[in-house]
DNA sequence: GTATATGCAAAGCATTTGCATTAAA
DNA sequence: TTTAATGCAAATGCTTTGCATATAC
């Protein structure tokens, strides 16, 4: 059973079959799908979910923040994060795109100093580290 | 007179007035801008300047390594920045787009511990702070 | 003179929008 | 019954592509 739908109900969803399966898609994985990777799911238990539908939900899923839209240098499409209550960051393959979560050591925030803000209010940083995945890296 | 052009002229580049154009443009600001942003200020100096020589000028730029293509969340065009000679990370307006060059106390690669790299060759990260920039957080 | 860059216009991909239809509560 | 979500198809924004013309070397 869903945790995120569980969640969606309490806070009043209003429960269609496309939401459902549109949570569905996004809980029962670990990586991180594009619009339409998750529409490609969803239509094999939905045959008629439309890609509006996708797109509608999962940008009401990111203003619940209940899940994280995320954009990589080079990658065309944005993807999303179904794990958006504990911090994170990722890393990701340059060659196919696969992107997973990881854990730092230090809190980047406190990397910029004072002096480096320059009048701005902060409120969000994000890390992502590049590389060559252990299967693209096996063909090259 | 353009550092930019310079080495661009001793790589065997071939220069053209749209390039020279291009790699002025570039050189002259400190904000970083997007490709139409390059474009309308081209335009200024060179009427006839077509966007697709600017697309193919900026995508070689970046291939040769002197300038760097950021993309950031939410901005919907990716942002040139001309200065990929010195390591540094950004800061973003998430109001207005604005994006300006962050200088680190500390390697951010250093965060990443072993145990986080999943079999990765890791070669490149970013860090992109997001925040209100001082006139955007006048306005509120 | 020859290889390469340019400009145009059309195509591409990801995403958004307008609006009539459908379904949840 | 009412209010909101869906699906379609057209529109949008950014970027890429194909190809004939122009130009740096």
């Amino acid at each position: 059973m869903s945790d995120l739908l569980e969640r969606l109900r309490e806070r009043g969803w209003r429960l269609t079959a496309q939401r459902r399966v549109i949570a569905e898609v996004l809980d029962g994985e670990h990586i991180h799908f594009t619009a339409d990777e998750v529409h490609a799911r969803a239509v094999r238990r939905l045959p008629e979910i439309s890609r509006a539908s996708v797109y509608n939900t999962l940008g009401e899923l990111v203003a619940l923040g209940e899940i994280i839209e995320v954009t990589t240098e080079g990658g065309r499409a944005k993807r999303y994060d179904p794990n958006a209550h504990q911090p994170h960051q990722h890393l990701v393959c340059s060659a196919c795109g696969t992107m997973r979560d990881v854990h730092l050591t230090s809190d980047p925030m406190a990397s910029l100093p004072e002096g480096e803000r320059f009048g701005f209010t902060v409120s969000d940083v994000t890390v992502t580290y590049y590389g060559r995945c252990p299967s693209c890296a096996a063909e090259a």
